[in-house]
DNA sequence: CTGAAAGCGCTAACAC
DNA sequence: GTGTTAGCGCTTTCAG
């Protein structure tokens, strides 16, 4: 690697000349910078960005932890990140908490050690169930912020980015209720996060307040990732008057179409599906699946905006949360 | 953030001592490394990693570049890469390319500054296809190691973790002529990279040495993503005696099953299909799609080893290139 | 206009 | 056993 004082010793000049030349620092004569630039481009110099942050304090540098890279929700949002970040003259040190609090607190003592000058993360699965946030909060007292985004915690003081995730299903359900819809279920496999039983709020209080509507809420839960498939069989068997679903997660939507049109159910006459997924399945359904959309994309961008802000102005006390609104896309599985 | 100069001033000791206490060594007594081990633990002090690199030269991290993470491949290949690098005791800083060459340079400038010592990663479609590698080369040139996994590059002098893409294709081609198909169409959305190039040549082989087979190689090539469906459309469409498909790509296959079983066909009775998808896919396909799959996590696994091999020996000279086999899983769309 | 010197936080050779 | 010093590469104040 090419140094400022190797530079300076090729040009007979000393090391704060140098650097202040590539300044453009007004104290500088224009014939030094030009012969400074000039070499320093010929060398392809780089500056040590270890220095420049350890003198500076300042790394440009954001820490995001992703419970689950392989969940597509988690990787459009690292996706959005990455890019507004980037536009914003940041990098990003990426890790995985593979939805462990263990690797969650690795990650965060790992970082808040001077390589990041905050952190993006979605609070992993385990962190949720047990309900233990001390080793956020340890790194909030070390003045280090973080962004919270999609699952958050109300023990802390972040700010967020969350979307209504009451009323995106209160919505949808309603959306069924207006159909004619009279036996929906609810399918979730993440019953155990935060975002899981908003949901599920949701769509009991529009069953509740709804008064032509008498069935009883359904609700089939799942916990491993394999058995959805089953557990989709095992309801239409059971359950021969569903006409309507509701999916809150990623994928359960798409395999209960998948299911639906193999028990010959005729989609969206019988029965109305709604599903949490993203675009990107789309292209494997036919009909094209009705779902709630996240906006993925806007939450990435927004996590990095509230970031930055308070990187710059740490003093502020005032938290926000910033509500990214879902919105029901009807396709091809709702009438 | 705690420093050891303040552990040191608060014991009155040196900096020096402290230093050397915390890393146990033998020229301290052990009632001081207690002393030290004991306030540092109560401050939760932390190395400070930036300094530490500086130091040493040495920044025990690694950048990955991944040319599209909303691509389940790339997602998979991350996971596999974070999870053996944390098992080494190296971080990640991720760049994604979004498969354009601009992109691509300007994470390989920004990190080769000290940032990280070393690269992972796979080729940009942008730079695939207009063949220029300088940007690569110049880092290599600055002594920072590359591995290339994937997409690579015959021009670039790197270590390389590929999967025998030639053969997966041939094999795959091969076992549809064992069950007799006769005609058997490629379908390919990544013909212009070169792990598409060498699965097309795959598949042109074995139908080339088939005897008692004499159809001509049919390929559909699409460009844009979302016209994949529509293109499928217009094959059965169009070629109505088909009863064999290969797709060279994550997703085609399940679009392909999908619009068969659409258009009537009976899986596998009438036609097989193969895909080169991920597993995850199979939860929205029934029959579950045969597919050749990749270990992606032995190639994000292997890529780490090679470069952390090269790391710690500088010195060879030797470039090494694994193969990760890839294997056929026949499942319900293949007889 | 240019240079010397201090310091970011850490390590390590070398005193004492 | 402990302390002093120099230095990793950079920025910045202050002197010249």
């Amino acid at each position: 690697m090419v140094t400022l004082k190797q530079l300076a010793e090729q040009l007979n000049v000393s090391v704060s000349t140098v650097s202040k030349a590539l300044h453009d620092s007004e104290e500088i004569s224009p014939d030094t910078i030009e012969r400074v630039k000039a070499l320093a481009k010929f060398l392809n110099y780089k500056p040590n960005k270890l220095a420049v942050s350890l003198k500076n304090s300042k790394t440009n540098t954001i820490g995001v932890i992703i419970p689950n890279i392989l969940n597509h929700f988690f990787a459009k949002a690292l996706f959005a990140i990455e890019q507004e970040a980037t536009k914003q003259g940041y990098n990003i040190i990426t890790c995985l908490s593979n939805e462990l609090q263990s690797k969650e607190e690795d990650s965060l003592q790992l970082l808040s050690n001077g390589s990041v000058d905050g952190f993006i993360m979605s609070i992993a699965e385990e962190t949720q169930i047990i309900s233990k946030t001390d080793h956020i909060s340890n790194i909030l007292k070390q003045d280090v912020p973080i962004v919270l985004f999609d699952r958050v915690s109300d023990n802390l003081e972040t700010d967020k980015v969350i979307i209504d995730d009451f009323d995106a299903a209160y919505q949808a359900t309603n959306h069924l209720i207006s159909e004619g819809r009279q036996h929906i279920v609810l399918i979730s496999n993440i019953d155990e996060l935060s975002v899981g039983k908003l949901r599920t709020s949701g769509y009991l209080e529009a069953l509740k307040e709804s008064v032509n509507h008498t069935q009883d809420p359904v609700i089939v839960t799942i916990k491993r990732e394999g058995s959805i498939e089953e557990h989709i069989d095992q309801l239409f068997k059971t359950h021969q008057t569903i006409d309507g679903i509701i999916a809150i997660d990623n994928t359960s939507g798409v395999v209960a179409l998948q299911k639906a049109l193999k028990h010959n159910y005729s989609i969206p006459d019988d029965m109305s599906i709604i599903g949490f997924s993203d675009e990107n399945v789309l292209q494997f359904t036919d009909p094209k699946l009705s779902t709630i959309s996240q906006h993925t994309l806007d939450i990435g961008k927004a996590s990095v905006e509230l970031l930055i802000n308070r990187l710059n102005d740490k003093s502020s006390t005032d938290l926000v949360t910033k509500t990214i609104k879902a919105k029901l896309q009807l396709r091809g599985t709702t009438k």
